[in-house]
DNA sequence: TAGTGGTCTAGACCACGCA
DNA sequence: GCGTGGTCTAGACCACTAC
């Protein structure tokens, strides 16, 4: 019983845009050009790109064409930054110090990188500022042999998943969020200056790219005065 | 410049949902019913179907037909109860105890209910544990106009939702979240069983019936030592 | 067997962006 | 004016459910 065949042209898409075929930025083919390659009617592409566009894996544009969506700065922010103020207005982080740093990671984070304990991982610790206050501390972890990450010293782009896509051809397309309340460590509290012990959020991400493959793992920490995380169910 | 057809039929099946003349748990009459009835074609019907399939407002089951979903306990739980354990497993909350009052609401509660201050309002204080372990208390506040509620004594269902849709035929189909952390009250400590000034997490949570009116808001605290509030971005 | 939604096709016309 | 995606239609056949 195979799957249905716009779920079959949906795979091969996506396999394009991971393999590089459509590449960040560029249209694909117009949905003619597609069905007549594919041996499908338009109608079925247009389908499988409807699925794509639903799942913001491709972005429609009348008269224009189906683009693969670049992670823009804005994106990236719009999609996976969840950080709003108390009126729900959007906030824009700005970098307040940074550290990358190659190190054996602890345990819970080696696991879900499915890494050894033993070999080094990239950890990029950053502090942030909302509204101009600094309130978040963050530690992203990566696997080296997946993204190497530049050389210490250079300056990385305030949206990381900008700069995945951008050096590595790695497109940050979910993320699983994991939130929780906790006390401040010490030096938590003392990077976004709140008393040892005080309340903070702290969220546990998961991002994955597009084959579905794990790129890294980030624990942040935010003091929640004056904003908090924000999502709509439906 | 009209709408697309669809979306004129999607918004007549709405309206039709929140009206009652297509009930929880009934079928709607059938694409080609639907599309003879309303003079369009059976694809376009089936297109505001899908939109409304999309959004969780219609079930579809093949060989079966087009369903308003009712308000289950299963449902509101897996839809909009979003606290798992620590490795995702999903907790189903437990009642503890309960508490209905009639009271005038605080300022940020009425202004969200949009009602004056000195009004009654209801609220329900309810207590709640998770695997066994008190582990939240959480303040329903109601419109009583809108959601009078039952009378004091009398039980609630686990599930909220479930009673609003029955009782008053208002089906809860979206809720925005706002989470953050903070020191617990004193209330609060003692319900859950943790320090006074411990970190909780804090949900405060605006839901939205079919027609988009506000129905309840509600804010609750959580212990968040062994779970947390889950959530995927895509 | 009858009726439902699910898939797939084919073709017409519209709205938009651009040269 | 041309090519793109967006809407709308019509009809065929499949898969599932109930009786």
């Amino acid at each position: 019983m195979p799957k249905p065949l716009y779920l079959q042209i949906r795979e091969t898409l996506l396999a394009r845009m991971a393999d590089g075929t459509f590449r960040p930025g560029q249209p694909l083919p117009s949905e003619f050009a597609l069905a007549k390659e594919l041996d499908v009617s338009q109608g079925t592409v247009r389908k499988a790109l409807d699925t794509l566009a639903n799942d913001n894996l491709v972005m429609r544009r009348q008269g224009l064409g189906t683009f693969v969506p670049e992670t823009t700065t804005e994106r990236a922010l719009f999609q996976f930054f969840r950080l709003t103020g108390t009126n729900g207005e959007s906030l824009i982080p700005e970098p307040v110090s940074e550290e990358i740093s190659r190190r054996p990671a602890p345990k819970r984070i080696a696991q879900r990188l499915e890494i050894s304990t033993s070999a080094p991982a990239v950890r990029i610790r950053r502090v942030r500022a909302l509204n101009g206050v600094t309130s978040t501390l963050e530690d992203v972890w990566l696997d080296p042999k997946h993204l190497p990450l530049p050389a210490d010293g250079q300056p990385l782009p305030n949206a990381l998943y900008t700069h995945y896509q951008r050096s590595y051809s790695v497109s940050i397309v979910r993320a699983e969020d994991f939130i929780s309340a906790v006390a401040a460590p010490d030096h938590v509290a003392e990077a976004i200056g709140i008393p040892v012990g005080g309340p903070v959020l702290l969220v546990r991400r998961d991002a994955f790219d597009l084959s579905g493959r794990l790129a890294e793992t980030r624990e942040s920490y935010f003091r929640t005065d004056g904003f908090g995380y924000s999502v709509t169910l439906r």
